[in-house]
DNA sequence: CACAGTAGACAACCAGGTTGTCGAACGCCA
DNA sequence: TGGCGTTCGACAACCTGGTTGTCTACTGTG
């Protein structure tokens, strides 16, 4: 085998981090500082109707605890609005504000720049196939994106 | 195109969690508990010649103080050995043990078994393309692994 | 031989998770 | 109707793993 195990894990996580970095780079450079990765994922589970808190943090795998943390920051940058159900006294109902929604835009906006960029580099099919095969890899390994950090936080080797 | 710039990145991370993080799981159940990426990194790195502490932190793109800590871990499993350095009085001298070692062989040859089984699932050639195509858009972007975790803790979409 | 720079220790701090506890509200069921 | 187990959200305490800043000892160079 040419390759190493680690050097193929060390392949995974570059790549992820390649995209990720410059997509909270961009965002950065067009105002929406301290904008983080686990912000655009909460607000995309809210937006796809995790609209409490107890439901966001089963979603993102996370206790509604650190949830509720996430929520406060995006209550405080405008990005959602947080107010009674009228249905649940005991909910709190969230929405995405219109910077939230925006934000999110231009989130999706920014990686689909970058997954075309890819896409030029070695080519559309490529990429597709590229795709295909981690995907039967990965299979029904859904990733939980909040959890818990020092699973998968390095790689081994890095050159 | 048939995916979003989020589901790559997300296939991306998936597939770096599912390698560690089995990786993990194997190294604990053949006794070594608690044994993160991070300290398998960091000996990796001892091992090639990062034999201080300033040293390491460099490698690990971290700070000298963060350094610190990880080797007191490893001092402290038994994994490293710290004494002084003849030639500068200012250094300790890291050196694996070889309890140490065997910890990195076993991790090596676990992140290896599962590199087959993936070779196995879709074929050697075509792991192989995989490798080739992503190393080509990952270019020269060295991932810094110990570097600061809320880059790159999240994807974006997680179905 | 002075002095700028580096190694490592120590302390304070921060971010972002965790668990545990609590009061209020809900929903089911006798 | 009422009781009771469950859920929501808040609050507090704590842990982990980074950070910066400061300090002392030592090095090596002009």
């Amino acid at each position: 085998m040419s390759r190493s195990g680690a050097d193929l894990a060390l392949l995974l996580l570059s790549g992820y981090r390649s995209l990720v970095d410059a997509t909270t780079d961009e965002l950065a450079a067009q105002g929406f500082a301290d904008f983080r990765p686990v912000h655009e994922f909460a607000m995309r589970a809210i937006a796809a109707g995790a609209d409490n808190a107890s439901e966001l943090g089963r979603r993102l795998s996370v206790s509604k605890q650190a949830a509720a943390k996430v929520i406060a920051v995006l209550l405080d940058r405008g990005y959602v609005t947080r107010d009674a159900d009228p249905r649940d006294a005991r909910r709190k109902r969230l929405q995405l504000t219109p910077l939230g929604a925006s934000v999110l835009r231009q989130g999706e906006a920014v990686l689909q720049a970058r997954r075309e960029e890819w896409a030029r580099r070695i080519g559309a099919a490529e990429l597709a196939a590229l795709e295909e095969r981690l995907s039967v890899l990965v299979g029904d390994a859904v990733v939980r994106p909040g959890a818990p950090a020092w699973r998968g936080d390095d790689p081994a080797e890095a050159r």
